[in-house]
RNA sequence: GGGCCCGUGGUCUAGGGGUUAUGACGUCGCCCUUACAAGGCGAAGGUCGCCGGUUCAAAUCCGGCCGGGCCCA
């Protein structure tokens, strides 16, 4: 018998989909729009897990969508900017962007990033991955860069652009600004350094305790507590700095920690976010210790010139030896890394262009709220990140490998001049401005060097997708977005600058849903890192389970939270393939032309069709609501066990019309469901099975199932039916009896027996019994062999007494208890005072007995079977 | 230090006041049954992270603690 071989059977399919164009938007359409903002892929080459994952998570509603009817635009679209390309170029050339033209640096980017896209298209494809070539992008491309580029012009008309000296984060490395996004924190291990600064006009002394001693160059001030009392003397007079003999004031500050170090904290222009905000606080002059390459300007005299360690060493060593560095203890504090290179962060004043975000804080809550999160706990990140923002988003960056800003600034004045849009995309380091000399001064007009922040571009992508400034009649019919999928580690850059792009541009939402997934994890559930060595690749698994079981994983992982990996799970859904794969082989052969309904149905028809009905509502509703693992639970245990453990397992021997009708349509309807999850098993079974009887080429656009029968009855009459044979066969199974030997006779008993009579020939086909009887009652003998409380009754009626009322009970006669039951009540004194029970207050456990004969019995819900051996 | 989320048999997971706590993987036993042994039937395995509180009743709600993840300071 053939098995289900993933390699060959996916590919075939991969080609045949690709061909056929099956994915295809379609710009003309009248059908309803789904449009997806995906997120383009960042060109680092090799493929992560939670790509894998994450990118699969998409498709299903991609899928699920186009089933629906919806014209979904998925498009297929590469991040490919920025940092992390240029540090890996500058690794791989051993060079740095000062190194090379501008031009030529940004090819040697340009053609590393793009030498990736081709492989991580064929990623894409082997992963299932319905995105649609004929929509798609690339973030370096000039058709791209126009719309960032038109966008800020927009921004800067309205006045929200601005250019500020401001204190950045600054990367000395990548000699870029940093917004505040892009700065990360480590634990480091340096050295407190106790340094002696005299008392001006007197001949004490006082310890400063400090990290930074290289910026006493730029030390402004001394703080102490307000609450020192033994510092209080202090404040108001000056004190002299060693090294360069500078006199600054003691003021007293309740930021200062007294705690730490000396509980003195000097003040300098500036080390870290608590100086600048003393810089703002006391509107302290701006010096500038270190420069944009990280190194010592004049101001640190003897020192200029070193690198921040170079000079702190040597400053510390200058002191040791004039006796002014008391002592040094060791010292863990966080500092500033950039999140790309991980070296230090400086703050610096540098001119830099900002937009202003802080103004649209409440504007951007307001769109959040207009938002579905998926799952909803995830918009209070959003909110967090909005109420603590402290500054506007720093935009530019001096970086080469991105979208240039397209402004000229006059020599002579600063005025600066945007391009026109007509102008964009453009290079003001190569293009000629929009004016030959500066409006305001006549001064020549130099181009901007100044890129920007690669979220300027990504945070665009609602605009470019829905054809904003490219074709704005179809913009009008695709804006806003349906939904965005994204991560929740960026909720704070990627959804946030695109809300507030959105509604600085639009004046409106950018997306009607967000969905937000977690991270996959290593098995043990620690992030993986290459530099811990316990990434997992997944084209490994994707050769030996194939694409449906590693979907079938991606399926299992609920939003909004981190996963392990689960290879077990992956396993399962290789399993779940192939289980489909073989339903397919055997139903198949129930049908050679498609079946009509029939004018009849029974029992067992009516019951799986039901059920199945049921089936589509629910995973419906979880599709709608992007609970993938939810639906997959549906559809999985459905699919196997009441499909293919019960039904078919009842109707084998059948050959008539209306088994041929409920096996075509439950099979198709349930293929239809599941392949969103696993595409390549379910065409293969679609192409094997139905297409002849269909006609659409694939099953992937076909329409999704409605529920098709609401049959309450037969619903609960079939799963009465299906515990009775369950029990049978698990009765054969005990016995050790082979599940088709032939059995005698067996016998159903109890008033709820008579439904099961339509289905007396089901049943003895199915467990081979050589008779099966249906009564209503029997001679039997009844013997109550224990009562149970039932808590969910007693507790509502009883409160507190429910305790002790339960207690009496378990300590009576259980046939006695079932008496006093039946005949009027059971009498029990429970907190002081004597309450009356019926019956409804207890499960009464009986033991029944078929007079004269050796039976066994299985006892089904109210139902007693007595087999005869 | 703060925010959000998570802690459930050996491993992973569902459930989020009321029968016997869901399922998967693994383990063990039985069964070659007109698809599937990569299958079927069954079994063992849990004080639902810890400590308090609310309630007649807590895995579930509340508070604190411990451990993990993400984000931020």
């Amino acid at each position: 018998m053939a098995q289900y071989d993933s390699a060959s059977i996916e590919e075939r399919w991969q080609r045949m989909w690709k061909e056929e164009a099956v994915y295809r938007f379609d710009p003309e359409s009248d059908k309803p729009v789904y449009s997806i903002d995906n997120p383009p892929r960042y060109t680092s080459g090799s493929l992560h897990l939670g790509h894998a994952t994450g990118y699969s998570l998409i498709d299903f509603a991609a899928r699920y969508r186009r089933m629906k009817g919806c014209n979904v635009l998925f498009p297929l679209c590469f991040d490919v900017n920025g940092t992390p390309i240029e540090v890996r170029v500058e690794k791989k050339h051993n060079i740095t962007k000062l190194d090379l033209p501008r031009s030529e640096y940004r090819k040697l980017c340009s053609d590393f990033a793009n030498g990736f896209i081709e492989e991580m298209i064929h990623h894409f494809e082997i992963l299932g991955e319905s995105m649609d070539p004929s929509v798609y992008y690339q973030t370096d491309a000039p058709y791209y860069r126009r719309i960032t580029q038109i966008s800020f012009l927009r921004l800067f008309e309205m006045g929200l652009v601005y250019k500020g000296n401001f204190p950045v984060n600054w990367c000395p490395r990548c000699m870029t600004a940093l917004a505040a996004a892009e700065v990360e924190y480590k634990d480091n291990l340096g050295k407190l350094n106790y340094i002696r600064f005299n008392i001006d006009g007197g001949d004490g002394h006082v310890l400063i305790a400090t990290t930074r001693p290289e910026l006493l160059c730029t030390c402004k001030m001394v703080a102490v507590h307000p609450d020192d009392k033994s510092k209080a003397g202090l404040i108001g007079k000056n004190l002299i700095t060693p090294v360069y003999g500078r006199k600054v004031p003691v003021i007293s500050d309740p930021k200062v920690d007294p705690e730490y170090g000396t509980g003195n904290v000097m003040i300098c222009t500036i080390g870290d976010k608590d100086d600048l905000e003393w810089v703002m606080k006391y509107r302290l002059e701006m010096e500038k210790g270190i420069d944009e390459f990280g190194k010592m300007t004049a101001l640190a005299g003897k020192y200029a010139g070193m690198t921040v360690p170079e000079a702190r060493n040597a400053i510390i060593e200058d002191m040791r030896k004039s006796g002014e560095l008391i002592k040094q203890e060791d010292n863990q504090q966080n500092v500033s890394i950039c999140w790309r290179c991980h070296s230090p962060v400086e703050f610096l004043q540098m001119p830099q262009w900002f937009l202003k975000t802080l103004d649209f804080r409440d504007r951007v809550l307001e769109e959040a709220d207009k938002i579905n999160w998926y799952p909803a706990f995830m918009k209070t990140r959003l909110e967090d990140w909005v109420n603590s923002l402290e500054w506007d988003w720093v935009l530019s960056r001096q970086r080469i490998f991105a979208t240039p800003i397209p402004i000229w600034e006059c020599r002579k004045c600063g005025h600066a001049v945007p391009a026109t849009e007509e102008m964009c995309y453009c290079d003001p380091t190569e293009d000629a401005p929009p004016v030959k000399e500066c409006p305001k001064c006549g001064g020549e007009l130099i181009g901007s060097t100044d890129v920007f922040d690669t979220w300027m571009d990504s945070s665009g992508s609602a605009l470019y997708n829905t054809f904003w400034e490219r074709d704005m009649a179809l913009h009008e019919k695709l804006f806003p977005m349906s939904m965005r999928p994204q991560s929740h580690d960026i909720i704070r850059t990627w959804a946030f600058y695109s809300i507030l792009r959105s509604k600085q541009l639009r004046d409106s939402r950018p997306w009607d849903d967000i969905m937000i997934h977690g991270f996959i994890m290593a098995p043990d559930g620690t992030p993986m890192h290459s530099s811990i060595g316990n990434v997992i690749d997944p084209i490994p698994i994707l050769k030996e389970y194939g694409a449906d079981a590693l979907r079938y994983y991606a399926a299992t992982c609920s939003l909004g939270i981190d996963h392990a990996f689960r290879e077990k799970d992956v396993i399962r859904g290789r399993r779940l393939c192939n289980k489909i794969f073989n339903l397919g082989q055997f139903v198949s052969r129930f049908f050679d032309i498609k079946p009509e309904k029939p004018a009849e149905l029974r029992l067992p028809d009516r019951w799986i069709l039901s059920r199945y009905s049921d089936m589509v509502a629910r995973t419906s509703a979880f599709f709608d609501e992007y609970q993938f693992d939810k639906a997959m639970k549906e559809i999985e245990s459905f699919i196997w066990h009441e499909f293919a453990d019960h039904y078919v397992e009842m109707v084998k021997s059948r050959k008539d019309d209306a088994v041929r009708y409920t096996l075509y349509t439950v099979f198709l309807g349930s293929l239809k469901i599941i392949a969103p999850f696993l595409p390549h098993v379910t065409e293969d079974v679609y192409q094997s099975c139905f297409v002849k009887h269909e006609g659409t080429i694939s099953l992937h656009l076909t329409s999704w199932p409605e529920p098709v029968l609401k049959d309450d009855e037969a619903a609960v009459a079939g799963d009465v039916l299906k515990d009775i044979i369950a029990a049978i066969r698990g009765w054969k199974s005990e016995k050790k009896m082979a599940l088709n030997a032939g059995m005698g006779t067996v016998e159903i008993i109890g008033s709820g027996a008579a439904v099961l009579s339509a289905a007396k020939d089901d049943i003895t086909e199915t467990v081979k019994a050589d008779e099966v009887i249906i009564a209503e009652e029997a001679d039997l003998t009844e013997e109550a062999v224990g009562v149970k409380p039932v808590y969910a009754k007693l507790g509502p009626a009883f409160k507190a007494d429910a305790k002790e009322i339960t207690a009496a009970v378990s300590g009576m006669n259980a046939a006695e208890v079932v008496e006093a039951l039946k005949s009027g009540g059971l009498r029990i004194t429970a907190g002081g005072g004597v309450h009356t029970l019926g019956p409804e207050f207890f499960d009464i456990e009986n033991r029944l007995m078929l007079d004269g004969r050796a039976v066994d019995t299985i006892q089904v819900g109210d139902l007693l079977i007595a087999i005869s051996l």
